[in-house]
DNA sequence: GGCCAGGTGATGG
DNA sequence: CCATCACATGGC
């Protein structure tokens, strides 16, 4: 079996990434097992499983069943990176957070964490789309819906791995396509805008990486459905932006009425005073706040 | 059964 | 510019 190690900035807990990526039943885009997660990827006109594991401080990237060229190596590593946010430098949020009165005890539990993102443009923009205002549990059974209807999957050993729609497929339906799913009228329309923006080149994440954060938010927020706490979102789990800040995010909100042990949710004033003590590293704060609203394994 | 969900756009003052 | 409302339906 083919494999490869990729280096880690220090410091870095996988387990921790796998608790967060086993938070749901319901996720069809990726296999756990207590110390390896697998997931299909689609790597130009080929979908590859991968398989990932920790080896001495390493991220262990192996192929169960394919054979893959160099430059299929090197895109899927990039991937990775990208999805696991391996190549950020966690120190200097520790030791901002270690005086933070909501961050610290987290830090203290959680070190190591990373945001995991989505590498994909789409994904990231439909899923933050599906989850508006409706519960986690309701978001994650249509997404599930909407991969397994429209999405691609390779069965390996008796298991289905799934990918995400392509933008290509979506942008040739009809909002009725999506209804079925129990998308919203409202919410179907914008994903199939999205996906004909995508699909005729109008919307691309290639194209936006090169721009400052600032111009990237302005044009995910020209987008039908995409407000602030959208852009913010995608800023934070697609462009690995750290200082993304979904402010309203209600996760948010409860996740700190947790840590402080209030009988009431803060509001968006008292939400903005915390954040100015996390300067550069609002995203983060936010995904290690929200990581304290699932358990403590 | 009522209230809340990892909000947004439309409408009206 | 700010407040209010419809959207849709599951989960608790």
């Amino acid at each position: 079996m083919t494999e490869m190690l990729l280096a880690v900035q220090q410091p870095f807990d996988f387990q921790e990434c796998l608790v967060f990526l086993s938070r749901s039943e319901q996720e069809v885009l990726h296999v756990t097992t207590p110390d390896t997660v697998r997931k299909l990827m689609r790597i130009g006109e080929r979908l590859i499983l991968i398989e990932l594991q920790e080896v001495e401080k390493h991220i262990c990237v192996r192929f169960p069943v394919d054979e893959v060229s160099e430059t299929e190596k090197e895109r899927v590593a990039r991937e990775v990176r990208d999805w696991l946010d391996l190549e950020r430098d966690l120190k200097p949020f520790e030791t901002m957070g270690a005086k933070d009165e909501l961050l610290a005890p987290l830090i203290e539990a959680h070190r190591g964490l990373r945001t995991i993102g989505f590498p994909d443009l789409f994904e990231a923009l439909v899923w933050a789309i599906i989850g508006q205002q409706i519960t986690l549990s309701f978001a994650y059974t249509i997404k599930r819906r909407f991969v397994e209807r429209y999405g691609d999957h390779r069965v390996v050993e008796g298991r289905a791995y799934w990918t995400f729609p392509w933008a290509e497929r979506i942008a040739l339906l009809e909002p009725e396509g999506l209804r079925e799913l129990q998308f919203s009228r409202r919410k179907a329309e914008y994903v199939i805008d999205i996906a004909r923006e995508i699909t005729n080149g109008d919307l691309s994440k290639t194209a936006l990486q090169s721009h400052s954060s600032a111009d990237i938010r302005q044009r995910l927020l020209a987008i039908r459905g995409v407000g602030a706490w959208t852009a913010d979102y995608v800023l934070m789990k697609c462009f690995q932006d750290a200082s993304a800040f979904p402010i309203a995010d209600v996760g948010l909100h409860q996740a700190i009425q947790h840590q402080l042990g209030t009988s009431k949710k803060p509001t968006i004033e008292e939400v903005k005073r915390y954040g100015e003590s996390w300067q550069g590293w609002e995203g983060y704060a936010t995904f290690y706040l929200w990581r304290s609203l699932y358990g403590n394994v």
